[in-house]
DNA sequence: TGTTAGCACTCGGTGAGTTTGAGTGCTAAT
DNA sequence: ATTAGCACTCAAACTCACCGAGTGCTAACA
């Protein structure tokens, strides 16, 4: 059996109606709301063929059909295909008044959340591969050294390093002198061991103190602290099928603790570019089986990305969802490379 | 007609009872589950007496009764006059590994959701009075000087500051000597326009650069940025009262929105220090209408505060969350206060 | 006078039986 | 190949009787 022309377009109805209902479509439903002009016992037999190729399913006898996981896929493909051209503009308007990266991500996430309804999350881009500008040790009290660490972007990191004995002024110049140059223009990976020790060894007399700030500086920029924002969780109760306190605990407490999803949007590694769908059990989350998700890549500059994503029912209006991403990646772009 | 020992008595065997089950409690089991030996009967009269006095209600004839606002407020009253002395630890242990401080509110608000099993908020200190400590620029790039400005307490803020016209080494130090001896100690209140025109005026030549960065100092300053955390928030589905779907879902919007809770949390002016206990409809809140809120205050140091609070049904075990609070003030007192 | 036993009454919850209606599959006619 | 017609299915909604926990009241009791 193939699948005609007219068998998609009778799979999309359903689909559409679906989406729109959230209750499972019946023949008679949809002979009056497509323009095929057929009746409702022939759009009966070609269900029945759409069910057999495992693209619908009755979730009883005697009750309509809703698409499946298969047929969600099937749909999505298409638009992704047809939609590649056509961009009707989706209002996405970042308000880029703070400097703020987090407060800029947190805002794209209300924004996204508040424009498709469903619930959003987006990562801070992860600076593995950025450079040392430079180091500042500056003495905020006797007790209290200041490193001040700046990277390649203008990321600006402290940390107070409590030290043991006090320094006087010239040695806090000194310091900053070696440190600088040895580190200065250094991948955070290439800050290893070894680099350390020689500078220990470089540090006549110091080393303790040099040791102590290192270990400071080592700590801080190893702070791998992404982040994941996450917003309108409480869409989801908008979505029936969803809104059972089991299910909604579930995703809540996903969304809540974040990291698993985190995980997830990291996990797809060869489709940095583009975006990616999970369509019901697709996901390996428990948590999200009766869910979509919807992720997609933001880029800072080369290298440097962050993920943003969408979680809704599986019956989500992806043309919608996809749109709103591609608008909000484009938006973070303009705005994050300034 | 008068709140006999009795009385009181019953009305502490309801409220337990009905923490525990969350049922409406009817006559016999009072009757077997105190140690008053009393028959049914008799205690039928005194619950009704309890009834017209308005501390606990019949949620439809022949159910059992529950205890009503006034009866919690009562019985929570007791209570705190009670365990004044009494203090069994309840195992509070911050790790306090990282100095950060929204680490540290953020592993608090999570340690007593974990351990109330309700749902927790905590917001950062407010940091209105605290004086500048001392504060740095430093040239990053031709383009770019980066203010650094440490609070007393080391509380460090930074800001990059883009400027017009490159300046070079030795007018960045006598910017630093210059703003120094204008502000440091000085509280945030009086960095005002005042001061500011002042230093203008005194840094010969170069008035323009301070205007630029006394704006940018002064706006990280104002950006008031307090924050609440959230956690545990799916706990609230584990109490069948709230556990559907129209409550749970303000709450849960509260809870992500923060902004109206964390208001009432600093609403209550005069009762800064201790515990402050809002039961059903006496939060102003609509969100929060079917829920009890118990907040505290900790103290960072003089006139430094920020608030606790927890979130949960009304049958909640307000003994078990008061303890829980005062652990956690104490041990967050003593962490902060290093 | 305070306590208790007994009894009639109330009312939410449960479960069995019934009805309804949307929807299907099949068959025969077009 | 399409359609009209019909018998069949089944979840949801509704009805109704019954159960039992719990009450209020009254009369008896210590």
């Amino acid at each position: 059996m193939d699948l005609s022309d007219r068998k998609l377009k009778i799979l999309q109805a359903i689909i559409r109606n679906y989406l729109e209902t959230g209750e499972p479509v019946g023949s008679r439903t949809i002979s009056k709301f497509t323009d095929l002009n057929l009746s409702s016992a022939t759009i009966r037999n070609e269900m029945s063929d759409l069910e057999e190729l495992g693209l619908i399913v009755q979730p009883h006898t005697s009750a309509g059909r809703i698409p499946s996981d298969r047929g969600y896929r099937l749909y999505v493909d298409m638009l992704m295909r047809e939609k590649q051209e056509e961009m009707e503009q989706l209002q996405v308007e970042l308000n880029a008044k703070s400097q703020k990266l987090d407060t800029i991500l947190k805002e794209a996430a209300k924004l996204l959340a508040n424009n498709t309804n469903y619930a959003s999350l987006i990562t801070t881009p992860q600076y593995r591969t950025r450079r040392l500008k430079f180091l500042q040790i500056t003495q905020v009290d006797p007790e209290n050294l200041l490193a001040i660490i700046v990277l390649e972007g203008n990321i600006v990191k402290n940390k107070m390093v409590a030290i043991s004995t006090p320094v006087d002024a010239d040695v806090v110049l000194r310091l900053n002198l070696l440190l600088n140059s040895s580190l200065q223009g250094l991948d955070l990976k290439e800050i290893n061991l070894g680099i350390i020790q020689k500078i220990k060894a470089d540090s006549s007399g110091y080393g303790l103190l040099v040791g102590e700030i290192l270990d400071a500086v080592a700590e801080t920029l190893g702070e791998e602290e992404m982040q994941t924002y996450t917003s309108g969780a409480t869409n989801i109760f908008k979505y029936p099928e969803l809104n059972d306190s089991e299910k909604a605990s579930h995703l809540l407490y996903a969304l809540e603790e974040k990291k698993q999803l985190t995980e997830l949007m990291y996990s797809e590694g060869d489709n940095e570019r583009g975006i990616q769908v999970y369509i019901g059990n697709e996901s390996p989350l428990e948590a999200t089986k009766d869910c979509s998700m919807v992720t997609a890549t933001y880029h800072l500059e080369d290298g440097v990305y962050g993920k943003i994503g969408i979680i809704g029912p599986r019956r989500m209006d992806y043309e919608k969802v996809v749109q709103a991403l591609q608008n909000l990646m484009q938006e973070l772009d303009e705005i994050l490379k300034k």
